[in-house]
DNA sequence: CGCCTAATTGAACCCGGTCAACCTTAGTGG
DNA sequence: CCACTAAGGTTGACCGGGTTCAATTAGGCG
């Protein structure tokens, strides 16, 4: 059992990474752990992180796709978010005396793995990576929240639409989208296992998107033909996406605050 | 506009809230921020926090019941969690430029107030804090995570159920329960909104429910009849609602761990 | 070339939505 | 004390989006 090789540490990151992919919680992380951070490398279609078990280390994903899911009593799989390259995954996983959700590759991956307790001692050292974990753990909320309302209310159609803008945002802010086209190396199984769809209702309703020119496939790739169409039919609002940091201002003279959303406030 | 009676604030928050019902996040909160922290009450159905707005507090919510919630283009309301007594919010609001969802009161609130500035800056002082703050946001998605595989991969019969049970620990923990029973100040309408579910499916389902003697409901007192059987039917295991902490043992020597995580590396 | 996986398409079924009507309860004011 | 009202709960009938089952085709890889 090998867990990646050391001596091929030295340059790995740097040469395994396409640049400027690393997300930037990913670089804080390997930057303030840099000496602990153990390259590995997964085929694909391999646990990293199994449900259940005792997490130990927080990863950054270099180059491939992984998914969380969980595996429900009737044999169906969920799959909660998938981890695109560049991202960090793990974190979820470590603050549970057991894992919740397992994460598998999809693809062949290159990984950094982080010990928990590195992670957290240089949390307590440094501020800003803790607050990175924190909006990280934040940002991972807001993407469930809003695939929770993808299942909840939009119909198929509107769900795969809201599932294919929201991968291109994810890709593009790491520069890994061509025009409106990106690679998507997920069978229609796993997209129904991520929607809460039957592949062959995924299958029927990719076809009428086709059909409805408002998107291209091409084997994995994905071309968004009318982006503003798929953004309306979605309801697609990138926001919740968007880098987030906290606003550090003076604090404010709170008797004169002026905010609509004390609106509804009456005296205490 | 009001914004809460600081003459009320000595002595407020050791009155107002039900001895051991604020949990630990908010506790430390309000220990840290003692000072800073306003109280005010809500009357029921108020905006406490405007989807869009700029916010700039976070909330300790002493002994009522919200809603974060989002209206969609088609005039839909999902309910993406509820903010029971004793637990915080806003945090996610934060953490973007403008809100992403607002937050309702469903009944009246008293809550305590602190601005957000005043939480980073305790909280770059204060390890204990910051990642405390880190995993109410991890224990937040976690309840997320589980709202999306109740609403993707389960029916109508197991969501309800799951709701039910994942209100039952929550309140719980808070103490908040009286034997199998507590006190859900919903209405079937509420209850629908957070499911996905229509309000007269809900009502089926809690027909459903009570016929088949797993609950029983008195106006708005829930008791679960038949936790074992509730929890089988719905895939529930609470772990997910876990008190969690970071593990802090020392650094593990890393070429000797053996964690089935690892099954599948390959040499790097 | 043959195998296996994934994609595709058709047909029948069913869970849950929608519409509509009625009932129950709590709150209000006379 | 009671009549009125509004909001929420309850139930029935019907409809439709999505599932399931099943069969066929296309694609990738040894």
């Amino acid at each position: 059992m090998f867990i990646g090789n050391d001596a091929a540490a030295p340059g790995f990151l740097t040469v395994a990474a396409p640049a400027g992919c690393i997300r930037p919680i990913g670089k804080t992380l390997l930057s303030e752990c840099r000496g602990a951070a153990k390259p590995m490398r997964f085929r694909k279609c391999r646990d990293v992180i199994v449900a259940g078990n005792t997490p130990q280390f927080l990863y950054v994903n270099h180059d491939g796709w992984l998914s969380r899911y969980k595996i429900l009593h009737n044999g169906g799989r969920q799959i909660v978010n998938f981890v695109l390259p560049g991202e960090i995954f793990g974190l979820p996983a470590c603050a549970f005396p057991s894992s919740l959700y397992s994460v598998a590759t999809i693809t062949a991956c290159s990984l950094s793995a982080v010990p928990i307790e590195i992670v957290t001692s240089a949390a307590e050292r440094n501020t800003e990576l803790s607050m990175a974990l924190l909006l990280a753990a934040i940002g991972d909320a807001a993407i469930l929240g809003e695939r929770l309302i993808d299942t909840a209310r939009r119909s198929a159609y509107g769900r795969v639409s809201h599932f294919l803008l929201e991968l291109f945002i994810r890709l593009e802010r790491s520069r890994q989208t061509d025009g409106l086209s990106f690679d998507m190396p997920l069978t229609q199984e796993v997209i129904g296992d991520a929607l809460g769809l039957s592949p062959v209702h995924v299958n029927r309703t990719l076809r009428a998107l086709r059909d409805d020119k408002l998107i291209a496939l091409d084997g994995k790739r994905v071309t968004l033909r009318d982006f503003e169409a798929l953004c309306r039919l979605s309801d697609f609002e990138q926001s919740y996406l968007g880098e987030s940091t906290w606003r550090r201002r003076e604090p404010v003279n709170t008797s004169l605050v002026n905010d609509a959303s004390l609106a509804g406030a009456t005296t205490g």
